[in-house]
DNA sequence: CTGAAAGCGCTAACAT
DNA sequence: ATGTTAGCGCTTTCAG
């Protein structure tokens, strides 16, 4: 975190605070005022000051600011495999111009090739941020107390850690599961298979669970789990290559998401001659863009993420408000959104349900 | 960019160099020496201090640093429609990389909706960063201008200010556009049509000038340009409806960049039931990897996000050693990439240029 | 090679 | 309502 060198080009003098005091015939501290809300301060000095300041770009530094209030407006983002789902680039835009919009800064620690979480977050904690957001990614329970120590609030976006106390917000994966189970099994299908994503993410774990869960309460047993290592386009299409090699083959997919479920997709249609939805059903969790293009018209589970950006944001002003806050989980419902990649039955078609 | 309220969670208790001074028995600004390169410190004392910070996980206030040091490590990035183009967000995450490994911190500014960059260039400013990146936008020449009293300089990525002199790391549109160009027309068609995407930008601009130029080089002069308002997959759509409404149905469509070539074809193939490449071909620009995907194999020009990604490092790294280096422009080309949404003459097929 | 002292630009008591 | 003073945590002369 050290200073870099910085020549300054030609003599780069910095407007500061004392100029607009000389200039105005205040002192400092009234400049200070001006920009502190809660102050007592004449409405119209204030006026003057914020007029002139504006005219000459003027604006309190940042840096002594945070030196001197101990707090700052720094908001850390640590993200990981971020190309490898476009969902999460969304997450990452979203969730930074909210921050912004609630008076935060987006400082982004992205988690390199080789690396892990727990190698970048100290980078993070060196700014004393309130919070950090971890998007897609694990932190080790050891750099969770780091964080704590330092009075930094990890929250946990889209991941959480079982078992530890920590923030997080979710998709309700487990919902997500049951919906499109329940989906298939409308459509009549009995032989079912899931696709997996990465294997110990929990959002992979808790889409099966819920899948196949309430498969089972609906009386269906034969549920096949073709396990891949990692969610992508590529997982999907080899999945599927190798379950359609077998003998027993499904009639109906659930993809852990909706990159994987756009690979199998092309390679059952592509590769085996399938017809989707005729010969196979296939369905997809996330309701990325390109499922809604008419090339692959992929039925799928919505994912809230306007909800968990707001529910986030809700989290931290709470959190800012009350520092013991307790940690909560908070799981945000998605819905159902029926396409034509899986069998409609009796004229039943998009159903928008949200 | 004034701090926010933050009551302490219990009695959160920074460690600063003070703490390390006492209990190491050496004073404030031998700790700080340990930290700072290029100074003189015996690297006895100097192991012995920084291995005792890393036991109690102390940093360097970088605020303080920043404060005395007159620099700092924050590199702003300026964003806006980021989830317009699948290309953006990779852009973004693989720049934050690439500058986190120099060292810098990226700090994110997005443009929101109804908002300008000028709008938010400003707070951007306001930490007097070295530099700020503007990622797919446009920044009025008053704020350049205001940068460079600040002392920051202005990096434009994949867009360019004409006839203003600042710095500016772009593909080779024009290049890309005057390589579909050739391959369509060796390809054999004559009747060629171009899909336009955002008006105003200079990607668009110079792909489309590119294009109609070596074109009309090829004695190729039956060449229709459709407007669309922006890049994107509906833009697309809608333009290859609008353009086989008419009459004169154009060979072969060259779009403005992949999201909308993938949109034309999706509109081409599901709704008026034509085949691609055998009725029309269709080529794209930038090679996002839905590209490759076997549902559209569309043949495109491959974006150098790479190379320009590094160049941009490169000219980073040059303008901080010599803060005077003056405001160039970095033109980095990519290579065609043939896929099958093209017709392929003599048996020629995928020849991968890079 | 190390310590003491000054000061970066600002905010926050404390006076007035 | 405004000015004065004392730091925030660090780096950097300047002494030694």
């Amino acid at each position: 975190m050290k200073p870099r060198s910085n020549k300054s080009k030609r003599t780069r003098k910095r407007i500061v605070a004392k100029h607009l005091a000389d200039e105005l015939g205040v002192s400092i501290s009234t400049i200070s005022r001006a920009f502190t809300p809660d102050t007592r301060i004449s409405p119209k000095t204030k006026a003057k000051i914020l007029e002139y300041a504006a005219s000459i770009g003027y604006q309190p530094n940042p840096y002594a600011q945070s030196l001197t209030t101990q707090n700052n407006t720094i908001v850390g983002i640590v993200v990981s495999d971020i190309s490898n789902n476009p969902f999460y680039p969304e997450a990452l835009a979203r969730l930074s111009d909210a921050l912004r919009q609630a008076g935060y800064n987006a400082m982004l620690f992205p988690v390199s090739e080789g690396q892990t979480p727990d190698d970048v977050l100290p980078q993070a904690l060196a700014f004393e941020p309130e919070f950090v957001i971890v998007l897609a990614a694990t932190v080790s329970s050891q750099a969770t107390v780091f964080a704590a120590e330092g009075g930094t609030n990890l929250i946990f976006f889209s991941r959480y850690v079982p078992g530890s106390p920590t923030f997080s917000v979710t998709c309700d994966n487990a919902d997500g599961g049951r919906a499109i189970a329940e989906h298939l099994v409308e459509c009549g299908h009995t032989r079912l298979a899931y696709i997996a994503g990465t294997p110990k993410t929990s959002t992979n774990r808790d889409r099966w669970t819920g899948f196949s869960e309430r498969c089972t309460e609906l009386g269906v047993t034969d549920v096949h789990k073709e396990e891949t290592g990692i969610f992508s386009y590529d997982s999907g299409y080899q999945a599927a290559l190798r379950m359609f090699a077998r003998s027993a083959r499904p009639e109906a997919i659930f993809c852990a998401n909706d990159i994987v479920a756009l690979g199998a997709m092309d390679a059952l249609r592509g590769e085996l001659g399938l017809k989707v939805p005729d010969d196979v059903s296939v369905a997809g969790f996330d309701n990325i863009f390109m499922s809604g293009w008419p090339s692959h018209s992929l039925t799928t589970y919505n994912y809230p993420l306007e909800q968990m950006i707001a529910q986030t944001m809700m989290l931290i002003e709470r959190i800012s408000n009350d520092p013991d806050y307790d940690p909560i989980s908070v799981v945000v419902p998605g819905h159902l959104v029926v396409r034509s990649s899986t069998r409609a039955r009796n004229g039943q078609d998009e159903h928008p349900a949200g």
